[in-house]
DNA sequence: CGATGAATTGACATGACTCAACAACTGTGG
DNA sequence: CCACAGTTGTTGAGTCATGTCAATTCATCG
């Protein structure tokens, strides 16, 4: 079922060097001078995730934010009659666990999708430089904003409308912007909880997109997508 | 249709006394000390909208945050095709317009749905305050945190699964703390693009509970509600 | 190769939508 | 106070999309 991934395990054995990341304008850390990373004793760590590997867990308590380098993480939730439903999707550049700073728990289950990878930074260092940098306190007011607006999109485009319109959506979304038209695909069983439809429903509309070839598989589980075609479904 | 609220209509004439608030404890400058009251020189304003008033619309840019003293109000996002669809409601001691800190723009519109009563904060003042206060500063983090779990929630609870448990969810949801199992009645459109379900399904579905007496009409648009048999509903 | 879990497909039932008529209510002007 | 129009809510009949249940194929892995 949910393989839990160990620190050890995951952990790559060399300590991260954020000044040189290849992510620094992006990440979360983007605004520290070098006085500011003196003061992190605790040192930055880069974790690598298989899918299915669980990061956290939902209520855990810990000390830690992540952000993705690499990958694709789902955040669920379960419903009170154990039904699991997938409330957002954390990708390249985004962080994960930022409910810690305010509540000392995480609120999702976190679970890897694909190959991922993430660094893990001392949750009590990002609160104590927030106070004092500036940039720093007003990029974490930025990723806020942007979890909550991607959260509204999140409920217009991906829980309104005919399952067809959903799925076309969902693939649209799942686009690697860096190899623009290809998209990795998921299960069948986490679209259904992405869009709250059965896998059936979530496997009969795959499959009519395939036909139609506004899918088309280039190797396992990465698609070429039509993007206007798909385009035209949401709009139709 | 969309009434604008102006502000000269809507500001009740005296400057509102945060010091004596009966909500100070859990507005927005709780952390506050007189001290910085001092550096606010726009004074906070206290407005007062009607049901359909239009507090401000999506995408307009603007200086201020609000609190809701008391009402209730909702965040509309307009699908592709003009359907509109409820992504928020926001009541009473909960901040609306917080992404002006970090958009300059308004993200939705907000129309108030009952008598509603808020106070208006200069953003320029809060942004100021937020770097050198740290109580207000993990405030606002624990507000958008607020937001961000609870729209999670209304994904989960409002947007998935068969409409009978999606409107007892939504009952539920409106009952007034103040006055329990007493709830305020949406219009049906309301519903409907709170659900993502039709009009005719949100009629249909109140009324079969109405006839099951699961709620009762005490007085227009007020309703007393049986609790446990909704609660029963949304685990079935 | 056989075993396991995922994906696909079919047949059928059902819940929600559509279209349409009508009832109830609100506010207006006489 | 009534008559009217406009809006909102209710209800019904028929259709369509999605869920359900079940069988089968496909892929992966020991």
């Amino acid at each position: 079922m949910t393989k839990r991934v160990t620190i050890k395990k995951a952990w790559d054995g060399s300590n991260t060097d954020c000044l040189n990341c290849s992510l620094r304008s992006s990440v979360l850390f983007n605004g520290l001078t070098e006085k500011d990373f003196e003061l992190i004793h605790e040192p930055v760590e880069q974790l690598t995730l298989d899918p299915g590997d669980v990061l956290y867990k939902m209520g855990e308590s810990g000390h830690h934010l992540f952000t993705i380098r690499d990958g694709l993480v789902k955040l669920v939730q379960y419903l009170p009659d154990g039904a699991e439903r997938i409330v957002r999707l954390v990708k390249s550049t985004d962080v994960l666990g930022l409910e810690m700073m305010v509540n000392q728990r995480y609120e999702h289950e976190a679970v890897a999708l694909r190959h991922t990878q993430l660094c893990r930074y001392p949750m009590a260092a990002v609160t104590r430089l927030s106070q004092h940098n500036p940039v720093l306190h007003k990029d974490l007011m930025s990723r806020w904003q942007k979890a909550l607006s991607e959260s509204a999109d999140w409920l217009t485009k991906l829980s309104t409308g005919p399952a067809k319109k959903r799925v076309a959506n969902l693939l649209l979304l799942l686009i690697d912007h860096e190899n623009p038209a290809a998209c990795f695909m998921l299960s069948r069983q986490d679209i259904g909880s992405i869009l709250s439809i059965t896998t059936e429903t979530a496997s009969r509309t795959v499959s009519e997109f395939k036909r139609l070839q506004l899918i088309t598989e280039i190797e396992r589980n990465y698609f070429d997508i039509d993007v206007a075609g798909l385009q035209a479904i949401t709009a139709a």
